[in-house]
DNA sequence: CGCTTCTTTCACAAACTTGTGAAGTTACCG
DNA sequence: CGGTAACTTCACAAGTTTGTGAAAGAAGCG
């Protein structure tokens, strides 16, 4: 498989001939890490970067495959976590059989920063701890002082999003 | 479920001595799951969430142990990682061999959400990107925008956290 | 000062994670 | 419909991570 593209009359994009290899590489590599030291799976990352650093914010699988020299069933499965958590979109370009992954600034920020069933999730654990352990308990004030926390947080980051929208579209689309 | 619920002349302290084990137990696990699912180690997070659910916000090495069903070379580690991200401090009364570990509202939450150190990493690589890939290439606008957006949102956090203080003080110290 | 109590460090076994080759599945295309 | 290109699933080997017991290291106390 991967037998070397030879017909370039698919990806018909293609100016992406002379971007240097190494710079991209490097970055990939490197903002990779630091992904990984947040907290990402190694391959998802990678991929992401991969993604982030690409002309078109799109790749396919086989072109991912090589660029990272990873294997297929690599990137399958960096591929759907990153679907599932909303950080690309998976496409198909009609009468092929090739995906096409592609990340979406405005997706990829809300996926980061709201992280939305985290925190309710976080939320949960802690409204039952309350419950369980009684309000009027000082432990239970701990956890409810904690659960307002965020709470707050919630409500201030849609509001955060908000304004970054805002910012943004002055700067950029004009 | 609750079994021996037997011994509760230990515990000095006249009203803790009540607290459910099991009700602790229960957020404690569960509590932890959620750390733990969002990137953080096994051990730090049950220690973390021990703190949290104690009713002072302090326990000794001893005690966390105990509770956790784990050596006290697990609750070493733990702490030791924890106190490094500011999650919790550690205390020596004066006159014991005893540490006491504490977790501090107001500095967890600080931990928690400036996560400084790491959107600065992020920083660095995304910058290295634009100028490796070239400030003027499609992939490069990419990352200028995504740095522009990390470089918004570090700002717009510090004001956050200065809204939830107003907020809470309002709320609590009255 | 030496004893005792508590904490940390270290080396390692067990458990888990990761990425791969290979087989399996899907769906375009002729 | 059959061929085949592309993606996915599966079982497993290699590589990490984790938590432990044992030993070493601090530090109050007598």
């Amino acid at each position: 498989m991967l037998g070397t593209v030879g017909t370039m009359t698919e990806a018909v994009g293609a100016d992406a001939a002379v971007r240097d290899p190494e710079a991209v590489s490097t970055f990939v590599e490197r903002f990779a890490a630091q992904l990984v030291e947040a907290g990402m799976a190694r391959m998802p990352s990678r991929v992401f970067a991969a993604l982030l650093a690409s002309d078109t914010g799109t790749l396919t699988s086989a072109e991912l495959g090589e660029q990272l020299k990873i294997s297929p069933a690599a990137v399958s499965g960096a591929v759907r976590y990153l679907a599932q958590v909303h950080m690309v979109s998976r496409e198909r370009e009609p009468g092929s059989r090739r995906e096409r992954y592609r990340v979406h600034s405005d997706q990829w920020y809300e996926a980061l920063t709201s992280r939305e069933a985290v925190i309710k999730r976080w939320e949960d654990a802690l409204r039952e701890g309350v419950t369980g352990l009684g309000a009027d308990t000082p432990a239970g004030r701990r956890l409810a002082e904690t659960l307002d926390f965020f709470e707050f947080i919630e409500r201030d980051v849609a509001a955060m999003m908000e304004r970054w929208r805002a910012y943004r579209d002055e700067k950029y689309t004009r």
